[in-house]
DNA sequence: AATGAATGAGGATTCATTCAT
DNA sequence: AATGAATGAATCCTCATTCAT
C-alpha cells in the first residue's frame, strides 16, 4: 500500500530554503510509516530515515511525533475532498448520480489508502483525530452528497417522502465501506467491488426515484 | 464504551477451574484497555491490574501480549455473530427485513463497541487480525444477509434483475457504518442514527422490491 | 572522594529479597556519581552500572532520577546528624566545647563529602533539596550547638550579654566552611585546617566566656 | 535573585563595538540562566534568547557553553572583590573591624548572589571553576582580612598568642556562610542575619582583643 | 500454579554545536 | 559578522518478557 518513497531524491542541502520540501517529505514518509506499522509502533527514526533527514527536525517542525500525526491529518484531510463535488459532472438520473459518487469513493479511497488507514486506526483512540476525521472527512462527504441529491429532488427526480439526509448517509456509508474496507483493507477483487457499487447505486436510485413511465 | 469491569476481586483461589475465570477476566480487561489506549499504547501491567492478577499470567496463558489480542479476536469474533440470523424472525416485506438487519447492527455494535474498536484499529496493520475481521466478521455477516434476501426472492418479493450479493454487501456496509462509526465512534444522536437506518431500509427495500399494487 | 564502590560484591540474584540491598546500593552509587559529575551530568546508566543492576530499577524504586536524588537526601540527611550531639561528651570549658564541635565537623564532613557535594551543588536550584538541606541539615546543626551552649551558660561559663543563637550560627558556619569547603572542596592541608579550627575555638571561646581568674 | 535582564532589545547593529555589548549581554544572561537552572540544565538557546542574539554567537565568542561559564568566572570573580579592602575604612577597635568585614560580605554576596550560586554549584565538579573560586575568591578574601588584622595587631589591639591566619579564615567563613547561604540560599530574615553578624563580630573581637581596662 | 522482581532493548526527545547563507 | 536551520549523539524512561521463589 505505502508508496515506496525512495527519499533522498534531491540532496536537500543545508541552509537551503528547502524547509517546506522537508516538511512535506516528512509528512509523506510519516503517512507511509504510520500506515505500515500503526502510529505507536512506528518510530520517528524510520520516518526521518525515509524522509531523508534527521529525527530532530520532526520535533523542530511538528513538536514531536503526535504533532506530526496531527499535521498530516489537518493538511491532508482537506485535500481528500477538494475535488469531490466540484469535480463531478451533473447527472440526468438519480442512479447515475449515486453511481458516480460511489465510483468516486472507490477511486479516491484507493489513492489515499495510507492516509485513511492511519485515520481509521487512530479514530477510536485519539480525540484530536476523531474530531478531524469525524467532522472533516465524514460529515463533509455527507454534506456534498446531500447537496447533489437536493439538485435531483428540485428537478423532481426524487420522491417527496424520502429523507435525503438519511440517504446521503447511506450512500456515504456504502462508498466508504467499499472504497476503504473492501478495496484497501480486505483487498477484494476490484471488479466485484465495482459491480457491487454499481448495483447498489441502481437499487438505491430506484428506491428513492419517482417511478417514471419508462420504469413503471 | 468500555465495560466498567472493576476487577471485581473475587479472590480467585488456586485450584479448580479458576483458570478459566482468570483467562476470561484477562480477556475482558484487555478488550477494555486495548479499546481505550490502542493495542500498542496499552500496557500489560494495566491489563493485569484490571483483571486482578499478575502480568506473568498473560504470558503463561496467551504467550504474550499479541497472543492475548489474538485470543480475544478468535474467542469473541464468533460470539458476535452467533445470534445473528438465528435470532431474527422472518419478515413479510423486504423493507422490514432490511430494517431489522440494520437495527440489529445498531444494537449489537453498540454492545460490542470495545471489541470493534480494537478490531478496526488493528485491521490495517495486523494480518492476523485482518483475516479474523475480514473473513469472520465481515464476510459472515454478508452471507447471513444474503441468505435472508434469497428467502425473499424465492417468495417473489425481490426483482429478478437485482444482484443480491451486491445488495447484501451494501446492507452490511450501511449497518456497520451506522452501528460502529456513527454510533460508537462519532457518538451521533441515537435517534438520528436510528432514523437513518429506517429510511435507508425503506429506500433500499423499495429499490429492490417488486412494485406491488399497494406501492404503486 | 567517592568510595570506589566496586559493586557486584554479591551476585544479587533474581527473586531474592535483596530489594533493600539493591536500593541501598543504588543510593550509594548515585551519591558517588552525582558528586563526581553533578546531578544533571550524571547518567542513570552509570549509576546502575556502579550499583550492579539495571537502569529500570531506578525508576521502579525511586520513580526516576530525581526521586533517587530525593531519596538520598531524605535518607542520609537524618543520618548525618544522628550522632551529632549524642556522641559528644560534655566539656568543662567553653573553648573545649567549641573545639570539639568544630573538630566533629571536620571529621564528619570529610566522611560525608560526597553527600555534601551533591547537596551543595543542588541547593540553589532545587527547591526540594533546598528545603532538606536548609531546614534539616543546617538548622538542626545550629540547634544542637545552641543546646550545648546553653548548658555552659547555665553553668555560668558564658557571659550574660552574649547572643547565644548568633554564636551558635557562627560556630556552625565555621564548622561547615572548614569541614566542607576547606577540607573537601579546596583540599587544604589537613593540619592547617585543624589548627584553624582549634584557634577559632579558642578565640570564640574567650570572646564569649566569663573571664576567670586563671584567664585574667 | 536573578537580575531581571529582560533582553532589553537595543537593536545591537552590526559593526563597531557592538561586539563587546553582545558579549556582555551574553554573560549576564548566562549568569542568570545558570543560576536559575544550574549549568547543565541551562540551555544555550535560553541564554541566547535572553541576551537577544543567536545561539551561534555563544560558540563564536566563547567557544561553547563551557567557555561561556569560564568567561563569566574569570571576568566577574575579580570584580567581586575589587573594592574589598580598598573600600573599607580603618577602624579603631577589633570588634568594629570584624563587624564591617562581615557586613561587607552581607552586602556584596547579596548583590552577587547569582554569580555565587553558579560558582558554588560548580565548584565541586568543575576543576577550572574550583580553581577560580578557591584561589581567587576564597584565598584573596582571607588575605585581605589577614592584612587588616595585622594592622590591628601592630597597633597592639590583638593578643600575641592569637593565630591571625586562623582567625582570618574564621571570619571569612562566617562572612560567606551568612552572606551567601543564610541570606541568598536559605532566605533568612535579613535582620536576624545582620544581628548574627554583629554579635559574632563582638564575640570574636573580644576573643582576640587584648583586655583593656574598660573590658577588664 | 502464580507472583512480582528484574531485565534490557528500544523510543521519543533534547541540545550543544556546525555551517550555508 | 551574524543567523538559524540542521544534525546526531546521548539521555531518561517504558514495558514486554523472563525467572527464582
Amino acid at each position: 500500500m505505502a508508496a515506496p518513497s525512495p527519499a533522498q531524491m534531491a540532496p536537500l542541502q543545508r541552509g537551503k530554503h528547502a524547509k517546506d520540501q522537508r516538511q512535506q517529505a516528512l509528512m509523506e514518509a510519516a503517512t507511509a510509516v504510520f500506515a505500515e506499522h500503526g502510529y505507536d509502533a512506528a518510530t520517528t527514526r524510520e520516518v526521518a530515515e525515509r524522509a531523508g533527514c534527521s529525527e530532530g527536525l520532526i520535533h523542530r517542525y511538528f513538536q514531536g511525533k503526535h504533532g506530526l500525526l496531527l499535521a498530516i491529518m489537518q493538511s491532508k484531510a482537506a485535500g481528500v475532498l477538494e475535488d469531490f463535488g466540484a469535480g463531478l459532472p451533473d447527472r440526468d438520473t438519480v442512479e447515475a448520480e449515486i453511481e458516480q459518487i460511489l465510483l468516486w469513493h472507490l477511486e479516491h479511497l484507493r489513492e489515499h489508502g495510507d492516509l485513511m488507514s492511519v485515520a481509521v486506526s487512530r479514530v477510536t483512540i485519539d480525540p484530536d483525530i476523531g474530531r478531524a476525521v469525524g467532522e472533516s472527512i465524514n460529515q463533509q462527504r455527507v454534506d456534498v452528497i446531500l447537496g447533489r441529491l437536493r439538485h435531483h429532488r428540485e428537478a423532481g427526480r426524487i420522491r417527496e417522502d424520502v429523507d435525503l439526509e438519511a440517504v446521503a448517509e447511506a450512500i456515504a456509508a456504502i462508498g466508504f465501506m467499499l472504497g476503504f474496507f473492501s478495496q484497501v483493507v480486505f483487498e477484494m477483487d476490484p471488479d466485484r467491488v465495482r459491480r457491487t457499487a454499481i448495483e447498489s447505486a441502481a437499487a438505491l436510485g430506484r428506491g428513492i426515484g419517482v417511478r417514471t413511465a419508462a420504469r413503471a
